[in-house]
DNA sequence: GATTGCGCCGATCTCTGT
DNA sequence: ACAGAGATCGGCGCAATC
């Protein structure tokens, strides 16, 4: 088990500290780079590849700073490109057999040398694509690098002070009897003054010391380099592998391997180092470090491309290597899929997004382990959901068995004792709830309910009722009861206006219902709750890098977002407020676990939580923190689904009752006249 | 039918953050 | 100490080839 991970093999090159001098490198030889498995295991079909190593060379690298490169693309799109295409199902097929994608930044400085020879004439996989690309320099040299180096293989040939010269041999793909620099004579002068610069800066500093830390108790591979081996029968063994010198062997991971055994100890145990991908290692460009490769890459996923098919190759196309050569990483594998895996460790390429959360994983494994964390707690939510749900429908028995539902307290001092509560509360929150929809005045302006039309439990009609609620409870002076009740009736001059607005807030019933069972059954279709209006979709919290969703195509952007909404923003920028539903779901759960352990009825936890809000403002840290929290099943609490139940279910019934006095009145002026009629009639 | 290459996937180990 | 994430490895199935 090898688990030698580069700590800064995960960044981009743009995060190396240059601290390199152009007289101090160390001599940087060749690297025979074809080692397989085949090779090692004596499998007859490895014979092959000694020519991998035999056809390429690299005359060198130049160390010159041509920082004055522009570079310009013709557009190059591939189905790799769009993020969209991606393979979800098989991300590693789709790596690696789709690519081509973006042209990564090759120059080539000494194109006349050679001319590459873009055309990928025997790899039936991909690399169909021309891209061309222009310098300053006024010549176009068109290279496809993943076309160009398939299987290529490069041997750095002489050093020169200064200036170094690069030259890669391009043996064709998969043919196995092509593959060989006679049958594919080709070659591609290429100069990358980033990459070259950058793998300049490798075998300096304190870069090399992080190397000597990753490498010391690596085994070298069979036929390769070990990092004090300095004879192997294919390699010059000074190549590309950094010298160490006395003021880098100070730390204990900097001892050699042979160090350990010569003393007859084992070496201490290597030490992993794990270093999660940041914003910042996603922006572009993306340098290949695989030995001295000088591809460029604007995203990830066209390294990621590269680095399977160019590097690691096929043992079909007798070009397999599975040695990680990633910053002499040297991790070998057995597997190619595992040498394929490993290189996720090296690339900022998280394609596989949690439909549930921001998260971004690189391996569908790690993915679908962490949908067991939201599973879990589902079924956590799910049992402390039953639990109100049970209690929340033994109030309504109690409500419709016992008193109007509209006397039943839905705003109050949580303190107060059950059934001392006031009156005025409902009442002011029933009227509220009438006036500020517009029923008092439907009449008079339909259109200001246009927003709530068809009683839809929305984000609209979701905040709606949040801000009626705050409203209610945050009025200075409630008004008295009587004066509410007059309001009230006056709101209402007969039947058929009760009936609409019975309708209305009957629809609005059901349909919390609904959004609330959902919310029970996990089923991610909560996410109903807020519809796809403009307004309920923010940004993605991890803006920067698109990541598709496994199972799901993308839009026309080639990007999909989880269906999402940044309540943070939203109702912040509604109400100009934080409401405590904002907060990170790990501390939701924690209220949650509060509420269980305590013997709060529902009512009472529900108003507590809305009644305790405070104003401040939500600050940045604040804001990620709750972007970074929020989920579909989380991000809301659903005290307020329930407290909007309530206070719905209390309109109802308060139009009920005024209903069916009005009938009753009307059945009494009926009855009486009816009866007078006889009366009349019986004269 | 046997072999081989390849990729998917689960198990497991290791490390990080709280 | 624990949960979650990152990384590695072996088993298995499928397709292509012999």
């Amino acid at each position: 088990m090898n688990y030698n991970i580069h700590p800064i093999s995960y960044l981009n090159a743009d995060s190396y500290n240059s601290t390199a001098q152009s007289g101090s490198e160390p001599h940087v030889d060749s690297v025979a780079a074809s080692v397989s498995e085949d090779s090692k295991s004596g499998s007859p079909k490895g014979n092959n590849n000694n020519n991998n190593a035999n056809n390429a060379h690299i005359t060198s690298i130049s160390t010159s700073s041509t920082t004055s490169s522009s570079y310009e693309f013709e557009d190059t799109h591939s189905p790799t490109n769009s993020l969209s295409n991606l393979n979800t199902n098989s991300p590693q097929s789709s790596f690696t057999s789709q690519s081509s994608g973006n042209s990564p930044l090759l120059m080539d400085k000494d194109y006349e040398n050679g001319q590459a020879n873009l055309h990928n004439n025997g790899d039936h996989h991909h690399h169909h694509h021309h891209h061309h690309l222009q310098t300053q320099l006024g010549v176009s040299p068109i290279l496809n690098p993943i076309t160009a180096s398939q299987g290529f293989q490069r041997q750095q040939q002489e050093h020169q002070q200064g200036v170094q010269n690069v030259q890669y041999s391009f043996p064709h793909g998969n043919n196995k009897s092509s593959n060989s620099a006679a049958a594919n004579p080709f070659s591609v002068p290429l100069f990358n003054p980033i990459a070259a610069s950058q793998s300049h800066n490798l075998f300096s500093g304190n870069h090399f010391d992080e190397l000597l830390y990753n490498n010391y108790n690596k085994p070298a591979p069979q036929g390769q380099v070990n990092l004090h081996n300095h004879v192997s029968k294919q390699v010059d063994l000074s190549s590309e592998i950094p010298i160490p010198t006395s003021n880098n062997n100070n730390n204990i991971n900097n001892i050699p391997e042979s160090a350990g055994e010569n003393l007859g100890t084992s070496p201490p145990k290597k030490k992993k180092i794990y270093r999660k991908v940041k914003d910042e290692d996603m922006k572009g460009p993306f340098n290949c470090r695989w030995k001295s490769c000088t591809a460029i890459f604007d995203v990830p996923e066209d390294l990621y491309d590269h680095l399977c098919n160019d590097h690691v190759g096929r043992k079909s196309s007798n070009n397999l290597q599975l040695t990680c050569y990633w910053d002499n990483c040297l991790t070998s594998t057995v597997k190619r899929d595992h040498i394929t895996s490993h290189l996720r460790v090296h690339i900022p390429l998280k394609p596989f997004h949690c439909e549930l959360c921001p998260k971004l994983f690189k391996r569908p494994q790690d993915l679908k382990k962490h949908m067991k964390i939201h599973n879990e707690d589902h079924l956590r939510n799910l049992k402390k959901n039953q639990k109100k749900l049970a209690k929340l429908e033994q109030q309504k028995m109690s409500r419709h068995q016992q008193t109007p539902l509209y006397t039943q307290p839905i705003i109050g001092n949580s303190m107060a004792a059950p059934g001392k509560r006031k009156l005025d509360g409902n009442m002011s929150m029933i009227s509220s709830i009438l006036t500020d929809f517009n029923f008092g005045e439907m009449h008079q302006d339909t259109n200001k309910r246009a927003r709530f039309d068809g009683g839809s439990y929305n984000i609209d009609m979701f905040n709606k009722l949040n801000s009626t609620y705050d409203q209610t409870c945050h009025q200075q002076q409630p008004p008295q009861q009587q004066q509410q009740q007059a309001a009230l009736h006056n709101m209402f001059n007969n039947v058929p206006q009760i009936n609409e607005t019975e309708r209305y807030f009957y629809n609005l019933s059901n349909s919390i219902d609904n959004q609330y069972q959902q919310l029970l059954d996990g089923s991610g279709q909560s996410a109903q709750l807020y519809p796809t209006t403009s307004q309920t979709y923010g940004s993605h919290p991890l803006n920067g890098f698109a990541a598709p969703v496994a199972g799901l195509s993308s839009g026309s952007s080639g990007i999909y977002y989880p269906p999402q909404i940044n309540r943070a923003n939203n109702y912040a920028q509604s109400f100009n407020r934080v409401s405590n539903y904002q907060k990170s779901a790990d501390k939701r759960d924690e209220e949650y676990e509060e509420e269980d352990e305590g013997e709060e009825s529902y009512s009472e936890a529900s108003t507590e939580d809305f009644s305790s809000e405070d104003d401040e403002e939500v600050d940045d840290d604040q804001l990620a923190g709750l972007l970074g929290g929020l989920s579909l099943e989380q991000s809301y609490d659903v005290n307020d689904v329930l407290k909007h139940k309530q206070m719905v279910d209390a309109v109802l019934q308060y139009l009920s009752n005024i209903k069916q006095k009005m009938l009753a009145e009307e059945e009494e002026t009926t009855l009486s006249s009816s009866k007078l009629y006889p009366e009349i009639a019986a004269f």
